[in-house]
DNA sequence: AAACCTTTAATTGTCGACAAGAAATCCCCG
DNA sequence: CGGGGATTTCTTGTCGACAATTAAAGGTTT
C-alpha cells in the first residue's frame, strides 16, 4: 500500500494540478477552436504571462482548453513555425528563447523587411489609410501615458504591423507580422519591467515622410528607429547576462 | 448480391486504385519520416509531375507512404503553410492553384525580398562566396544546353536560392525560398512544355555588379530580371486560360 | 426533361490507446 | 560522501476508430 509519507521509488507522481481551465461549452466551428488556442498562447507570450522557456505539455493544453492532442499538436507545429515555441523531439515545447546571435538576425531582418514594404506603402496609401496611420499614432500616443508597460507592448508594435498591411501585399504582411511577433517575445525575454522606450515621435517622422512622399527619407527614419529599439534590448540583455552568471553559481570573489 | 454489372444507387465504389507504392522498409528516425515526404511531395510538384489541381487524399498518401494519416496531416499542414498544397475545410488537399492576382503580388513580394537581400550579400560575401556563385553561373549555362526544361527549372532557381543563402540571414533565406518556391509552382501552372526563358546572361550581371560593390545596380538589373520572367509569365497564361477553359469541360482525373 | 430528393461511398476532423523515449528520484556501492 | 544504475512517472510519437461532412450518382416528381 502506497501510503502519502512514502516517497516511493522512482519519479516523484505530480499532484493532479487542478489547472482552472475555460472551456467554452458552447459548440464551435472546428476552425476556430484552432485559432482560439492559437490566439490565447500567443496573447499570453506577448502579454509576458508566459515566459521564455516556459514548458508547455500536450496534456495540460488539453485540459485547459478541452479538446484532444491532435488539436494541441496542430497548434503546437504552427506556433513552432512562426518561431513562437520551440519543439524538441520527445521533450516538452517551450516557449522560444532566441539565442544572442538570432536576435542579431532578427533586427537585421526586420530593418530589411520594413524598408523593403515602405515604397510599396507610399505606392498603395491613400489619403483614407494615412488618417487612419495618425488616428493610431494618437491612440499611441495616449496609451504611452495611461498604461502600463506590458500592456502597451502591443500597441507599440500596431503601427508597424500596420505598415505591413498598408502594403497591399499579403506575403510581405504575413512575414513581418511574423517577425514583429519575435521582437516582441525577444522584449519579453530582455526587458525588465517598467522600462518603455519606444519613442512614439520617430513613428511620426516616418509617416511624415511617407505622406511628403519622401520614400527614401521614410526608411532612413524607420532605419534609424529600429537600430535604437535593437540597441536598447542589447544593452538590456548585457545586465541580465551578468546576473545569469552570477545566478551559474560563478560567484567568484575570493 | 451486388454483381459487377448492377450499377448500385448511390455513389459507385471506386477501384481499389493499386498505387504502387515505395515504403522504404527499413526503420528511420521519426524525423526522416516526415521531411521523406514533405521532400517527394515538393520535388513532384516542382518536377511537374503533380500538376496544380492534382488532389492529395490522405488515404491514399498513407498507403503510398506507408505511414499513419497523422503523419500525413503533419506534412500537408506543412505544405499549406508553404503554399505547396490547398486545404479545404472536409475536403481533399489539392495542389496549389495560384490566381492571377496572388501571382502579381508573388511576383512583388519576390522583388521587393530580393532587393532586400542584396545589400546584405554584398556586405557579407567573401572572395570564395563569388566564386561559388561563378561555378554556379557555369554551371547554369551547361545545363542550359543539356537539358530539358523541366529539369533545368531547379538550376534556374537555384542561382536566386544561393543569394538568399549567402545573406547570412536565415529568416530571409527562409522566406525567399518560399517565394522561390511558390515561383516554380507558377511555372508549373503556366508554362507550356519546352520554353526555356530565364537568361543567365541577368544572373551575370548581377553578380558582376555586386563584386564591383554596385549594390544599387545589383538590385536593378535583378529588379529588371524579374520583372522580364514575370511578363514571359503573364503572356503565357493568357494562353494556357484558353485551354483550361477547355480541359475543365472534358478531364477531371487524369 | 429539369429540378429536387435519397442513397451510398469517399474523405476529413477528432479522439483516445498504446508504445517508446526522456526525466526525476532513490538506492546501492565504491 | 559522491556517482552510477534502477525504477517509476511523465511526455511525446504514431496509429486506427468513430463521427461528421461532402461528393456523386440514381430515382422521383412536376
Amino acid at each position: 500500500m502506497t501510503s502519502t509519507a512514502t516517497p516511493g521509488r522512482g519519479r516523484p507522481k505530480v499532484r493532479p494540478q487542478a489547472l482552472a481551465g475555460q472551456a467554452p461549452a458552447g459548440r464551435e466551428k472546428p476552425a476556430e477552436k484552432e485559432q482560439r488556442i492559437y490566439t490565447a498562447i500567443v496573447d499570453r507570450v506577448m502579454e509576458q504571462r508566459l515566459k521564455p522557456g516556459t514548458r508547455l505539455p500536450e496534456a495540460a493544453l488539453c485540459e485547459l482548453f478541452g479538446v484532444g492532442r491532435t488539436l494541441v499538436q496542430k497548434v503546437l507545429q504552427r506556433l513552432a513555425h512562426d518561431h513562437i515555441v520551440e519543439l524538441r523531439p520527445n521533450r516538452s515545447a517551450i516557449v522560444a528563447m532566441p539565442s544572442r546571435e538570432e536576435v542579431g538576425k532578427l533586427f537585421e531582418a526586420r530593418r530589411a523587411l520594413e524598408a523593403a514594404v515602405l515604397p510599396l506603402v507610399a505606392e498603395h496609401a491613400t489619403r483614407a489609410d494615412y488618417a487612419s496611420l495618425r488616428r493610431q499614432l494618437r491612440q499611441e500616443r495616449d496609451a504611452m501615458h495611461r498604461y502600463a508597460q506590458t500592456e502597451w507592448a502591443g500597441l507599440a508594435s500596431a503601427f508597424h504591423l500596420r505598415l505591413g498591411e498598408l502594403s497591399r501585399n499579403p506575403m510581405l504582411h504575413r512575414y513581418l507580422s511574423e517577425i514583429i511577433s519575435r521582437c516582441c517575445l525577444v522584449v519579453a525575454l530582455f526587458q525588465p519591467p517598467g522600462n518603455a522606450t519606444c519613442e512614439h515621435h520617430e513613428h511620426e517622422r516616418v509617416v511624415a515622410c511617407l505622406e511628403a512622399g519622401d520614400v527614401a527619407g521614410a526608411q532612413q527614419e524607420n532605419d534609424r528607429h529600429l537600430r535604437e529599439l535593437e540597441a536598447h534590448i542589447q544593452l538590456i540583455e548585457e545586465d541580465t547576462d551578468q546576473s545569469l552568471a552570477d545566478m551559474l553559481g560563478l560567484t567568484d570573489r575570493s
